[in-house]
DNA sequence: CATGCAGAC
DNA sequence: TGTAGTCTGCATG
C-alpha cells in the first residue's frame, strides 16, 4: 500500500530519533527484558488479557485435579501401567521403520521474503506482514524487537516504532508457493503441502535413483562457487533455483515427518540438518528435546507436563506409565510415540474437508439487527465458498466472542442439505436469535461473529467401501514392490482413497489434513513392509546409500552466508557457526531469547525428586510376550490396590538401579526366565536398546534382580528388565493372594480405585475412557437447542 | 450431536 | 482506537 512508502521514508528519522540507527553494527534491537516490558504494558488491562487471565486460571486448575488424580495412583497400579505401556512401546518399537528420509522444508518469514523480494527497498528495513491487529510474519529484522508471528501490529510498533507493516498478499505468496512446490515435486510428485510455505517430502525413492546418476550430476555448486557435494535436498533445490537458496532454507532430513519437523526448526534460520536412519542417531536427537519442540505439544500442554516434571523427550519416557494414567489413551499413546522418536513414515494424501467457515472481527456491535444482517453476510460468503467446491453440510454452527473475548459456539444440525445462503441463514439466524433471547434484556456486546458449516454429505461413501479391500491390497503391494513408495494409512472406518472431491486450486490450499502427528499408522502393514523390505534387493541398496549419507555432514560444509540480521557477510563458516552467529544477532545487546528455554537439565533434575514413585525408567523388552503368561492374570486382578507395601520399596529400588546402561546386545540370554520366541531373540540381538542410547555404559557390572535378588547372567538391560517386570508380577500375585486369603472387607476407598483401575485393565483390550480432571465449572445457563428441520420442510 | 478446547499456520 | 482467520481433532455430556 501506498502508506508503506511514506513510512519508508520515515524510517532514518524514526532510527535517529530512537538512537537505534546503528544499523551496520547490527547494534539495533531491544533486549528480552525491555520487550517484555513494553508488551506488558500495552497488555495489562485490557479486556483481553483479563480473558488471558481467566483462560490461564481455567489451565491452572486443570493441572490441580491432575496433580490430585496423580496423588491417589499407588504403585501397584503404575506398576500395571507400566508393564502395558511397554508392551505397546515394545510393539512401537519393534515396528520401528527408519527406511525413509522424510524431509520438512520450511520457507522462513516466507510472507517477508516474498516481500522483500518484490520491493528491495525493505530489504535493510524491520518489517512484518499483516495488519494493525494481526501479523502473520516478520523479518529477522524485525524480530531483534521482539516483533513476531502472532503478535498484534499495535504493539509490534510499540516495540520497533520504524516497523513496517506489510498488509498481506496472499495471491502473491500463492504464486511463490506453486513455484517452489513445482520443484519440491520433483523429488517427490507426492509431497505433502502442510501450508503456502511449509512441506514434506519423501525423497527415499529419489536418492535410491539418484545412486545411479552421473557423478557430475550430483554435484552442485553454491553461490561462492565452492563445489558442494551433498545429496541433501536442500543444495540441490538451491541448484536449480538460486532464489529459493534463500527462501527454502530450513530443510530437515530424517526417518519421519515428527522428527523431520523438529529438527528444521532447530537449525533456524539457515539450517539443513539431517538425523541419520539410525535408532541410536534418533534416541540421541530426542533425549534432550523440549517436548514443547514437537508439532501437536503447545502451550497448555507443555505447562501440563511440567507439573509433572516433564520437560524433555526423556522425561516423557520415563514418565510413560504414569502419563497413561493421567492422559487419555490417545494422549499418551502420542506422547510415547514421541518419546520413542517415531512419527509418521507415508505422507498421507489429503483428507476431504470437514467443515468450512467465515469469522469475522469487529469493533463492538451490539445492535440486534445490526448482528443478524452481519450474520446473514457472513452466510452469502460462506454460501459462497461452498458452491465453490460444490459442497453441501446439514451442520451450522454459529461462533460468538463477546467484547471481553469469551467465545462461545451454537451449532445445529438438520436433515435436509444446505448449500444456498438462504438455507445456512434460516438456520444460523435462528442460532443467533436463541443467544440473543438468553441475554436478553441485554444485548449480546459482539467482537467477533463467525458462521462454519459441516456435516458434509458423502456421496462417495459407497464407492470407498467398495474400494476397501483392493486399495488395501494395492496398498501393499505398492509397498512391497518399491521400497520408497509409501503405504497409505488406513483409516478408523474407510481406506483412504485418491482424492475424488474435484477440489479446484482451493482457497484452503495450505490446510489440508495430514495427521502430522498422526501415530495412528498401522503397525501391521508396517512390519509386512518391513521385512519384506529388508530382504529386498533395493534394500541392500539404500542400506548402502544411507551409510554414505550417515556419513555426509550437513554441517561440516563451509561456506559463504549472510546472516539474515546484521547482513553481514558471514566467510568460509560452517552452518553451525553461521547458525551460531544469527542467534547471538537475534538475541541482541544482551540477554537470550526466550525460545531457548531454561536449563531443561536443571529442571529435570530438580524435578527429579517428585518423580520417584512415577519413574519405573527400565525400557520395556522388545521381545517378550506380555501376552502369554502371568502377566494376564495381573490384568484380571484389579481389585486389589491396597497390596504390597513391600512391593512398592522394591519398585523403588528398581528405579534407582535402573537404565543409562548400555546393553550389549550381542549376548541374548538363556537365563533369562522368560519364554522368548527365537525370532524375538534374533531380532533382539540386532537391536540397540530402547532408551537410552548414549554413552552412561555401565559394563561388565553384573545385574542383579531387586526383587528375587539372583543375579542375572545377561548383559542385555531389556531381558534384564522383562525379568524384573516379571518378577515383580510374580509378586504382586502371590501379594494379591496372601491379601484373597485372609481379606476383610475392602475399605470404601478402593472400590473406587477399583474402578479406576478396572477401567485401565480395559485399555489392554479395548482401551478405556479418558480419566477427566475438568475442573467443576459454573454452569453456564444453558440455551435450549432447537432442532431447525421445520425450516426446511 | 453439541460444545469447548488445544493446536497448527 | 486496537489481539486474526481457517481448519482439524479430541473429550465429554
Amino acid at each position: 500500500m501506498d502508506n508503506t512508502k511514506e513510512k519508508n521514508n520515515c524510517k532514518d528519522d524514526l532510527l535517529l530519533r530512537m538512537g537505534l540507527n546503528d544499523n551496520k553494527a547490527g547494534m539495533e534491537g531491544l533486549d528480552k527484558e525491555k520487550i517484555n516490558k513494553i508488551i506488558m504494558d500495552a497488555t495489562k488491562g485490557s479486556r483481553f488479557y483479563g480473558n488471558e487471565l481467566k483462560k490461564e486460571k481455567q489451565v491452572n486448575q486443570r493441572i490441580e485435579s491432575m496433580m490430585q488424580q496423580k496423588a491417589q495412583i499407588t504403585s501397584q497400579q503404575l506398576r500395571k501401567a507400566q508393564l502395558q505401556v511397554d508392551r505397546l512401546a515394545m510393539d512401537l518399537e519393534r515396528n520401528r521403520n527408519l527406511n525413509n528420509t522424510i524431509v520438512h522444508v520450511d520457507m522462513d518469514a516466507f510472507y517477508a521474503a516474498v516481500e522483500m523480494r518484490d520491493n528491495p527497498e525493505l530489504k535493510d528495513k524491520p518489517i512484518a506482514v499483516g495488519s494493525m491487529s494481526m501479523l502473520s510474519t516478520s523479518n529477522y529484522h524485525a524480530r531483534r524487537f521482539g516483533v513476531r508471528a502472532a503478535m498484534p501490529g499495535f504493539i509490534a510498533k510499540r516495540l520497533c516504532p520504524q516497523l513496517i507493516i506489510v498488509p498481506p498478499n496472499f495471491d502473491k505468496y500463492r504464486a511463490v508457493s506453486k513455484e517452489v512446490k513445482e520443484i519440491l515435486a520433483e523429488y517427490d510428485p507426492n509431497f505433502m503441502a502442510v501450508s503456502l510455505d511449509e512441506a514434506y517430502l519423501n525423497i527415499t525413492q529419489h536418492l535410491e535413483e539418484r545412486q545411479s546418476w552421473p557423478e557430475d550430476k550430483r554435484r552442485y555448486f553454491s553461490k561462492t562457487g565452492n563445489p558442494i557435494k551433498i545429496d541433501s535436498l536442500t543444495f540441490d533445490l538451491a541448484a536449480s533455483n538460486f532464489y529459493l537458496l534463500r527462501l527454502v532454507k530450513p530443510t530437515s532430513i530424517a526417518p519421519n515427518t515428527m522428527l523431520a519437523k523438529v529438527c528444521s526448526d532447530k537449525n533456524k534460520p539457515n539450517g539443513q540438518y539431517q538425523i541419520p536412519p539410525s535408532r541410536k542417531a534418533v534416541m540421541d536427537f530426542i533425549k534432550d528435546l523440549p517436548i514443547r519442540k514437537v508439532s501437536g505439544i503447545g502451550k497448555v500442554t507443555e505447562k501440563m507436563l511440567m507439573a509433572l516434571g516433564i520437560v524433555t523427550c526423556m522425561e516423557l519416557y520415563q514418565q510413560r506409565a504414569l502419563l497413561s494414567l493421567l492422559f487419555s489413551e490417545t494422549s499418551w499413546h502420542y506422547f510415547l510415540h514421541i518419546a520413542l522418536g517415531l512419527g509418521s513414515t507415508n505422507l498421507a494424501r489429503d483428507g476431504e474437508r470437514k467443515s468450512m467457515s467465515v469469522e469475522r472481527t469487529f469493533s463492538e456491535i451490539s445492535n440486534t439487527e445490526e448482528q443478524y444482517s452481519l450474520c446473514q453476510e457472513l452466510c452469502t460468503e460462506l454460501a459462497h465458498d461452498l458452491q465453490k467446491e460444490g459442497l453441501k453440510g446439514r451442520t451450522v454452527t454459529v461462533k460468538l466472542k463477546n467484547v471481553d473475548f469469551e467465545v462461545k459456539t451454537r451449532a445445529s444440525t438438520v436433515l435436509s442439505t444446505l448449500s444456498t445462503a438462504e438455507e445456512i441463514f434460516a438456520v444460523a439466524k435462528e442460532l443467533l436469535r436463541t443467544e440473543v433471547n438468553a441475554a436478553s434484556p441485554h444485548p449480546l456486546r459482539l467482537r467477533l461473529m463467525g458462521v462454519r458449516i459441516s456435516t458434509f454429505s458423502n456421496k462417495d461413501a459407497k464407492k470407498h467401501q467398495q474400494r476397501g479391500i483392493i486399495g488395501f491390497l494395492q496398498a501393499g503391494q505398492r509397498a512391497l514392490s518399491s521400497p520408497g513408495c509409501s503405504v497409505d494409512r488406513i483409516d478408523k472406518t474407510e481406506f483412504v482413497k485418491p482424492s475424488e472431491i474435484p477440489h479446484k486450486k482451493s482457497f484452503f490450499d495450505k490446510k489440508r489434513s495430514e495427521r502430522l502427528s498422526n501415530h495412528q499408522d498401522t503397525p501391521r502393514c508396517e512390519v509386512v513392509n518391513q521385512r519384506a523390505l529388508q530382504t529386498s534387493q533395493p534394500f541392500r541398496a539404500f542400506r548402502k546409500m544411507r551409510e554414505s549419507l550417515e556419513t555426509s555432514e550437513n554441517s561440516n560444509n563451509c561456506q559463504t552466508f549472510t546472516c539474515p540480521v546484521c547482513f553481514r557477510e558471514q566467510e568460509g563458516v560452517s552452518l553451525e557457526a553461521f547458525n551460531e552467529h544469527v542467534d547471538a544477532c537475534l538475541d541482541g545487546p544482551s540477554t537470550s531469547e526466550d525460545s531457548k528455554m531454561p536449563s531443561y537439565s536443571q529442571a529435570s533434575s530438580t524435578a527429579a525428586g517428585q518423580k520417584e514413585d512415577a519413574s519405573h525408567s527400565i525400557p520395556p523388552c522388545e521381545h517378550c510376550d506380555y501376552e502369554d503368561g502371568e502377566v494376564e492374570s495381573v490384568d484380571g486382578a484389579d481389585g486389589a490396590e491396597t497390596v504390597g507395601q513391600s512391593l512398592t520399596a522394591v519398585s523403588a529400588d528398581t528405579t534407582g538401579s535402573n537404565h543409562s546402561k548400555e546393553e550389549h546386545s550381542d549376548a541374548p540370554d538363556q537365563s533369562c526366565p522368560i519364554p522368548l520366541a527365537n525370532e524375538a531373540v534374533r531380532m533382539l540381538s540386532e537391536q540397540e536398546s530402547i532408551w537410552p542410547c548414549t554413552d552412561d555404559v555401565v559394563t561388565g557390572q553384573a545385574l542383579v534382580c531387586p526383587v528375587c535378588n539372583l543375579e542375572q547372567k545377561t548383559s542385555d538391560l531389556t531381558l534384564f528388565n522383562v525379568h524384573v517386570d516379571i518378577c515383580l508380577n510374580k509378586g504382586i500375585i502371590q501379594e494379591l493372594r496372601n491379601n484373597e486369603a485372609n481379606s476383610v472387607s475392602q475399605p470404601k476407598e478402593s472400590s473406587r480405585s477399583a474402578g479406576r483401575l478396572q477401567k485401565a485393565a480395559g485399555r489392554t483390550k479395548r482401551l478405556g475412557q479418558r480419566t477427566k480432571w475438568s475442573t467443576s465449572k459454573k454452569t453456564k445457563p444453558q440455551s435450549p437447542r432447537h432442532t431447525l428441520d421445520v425450516f426446511f420442510k
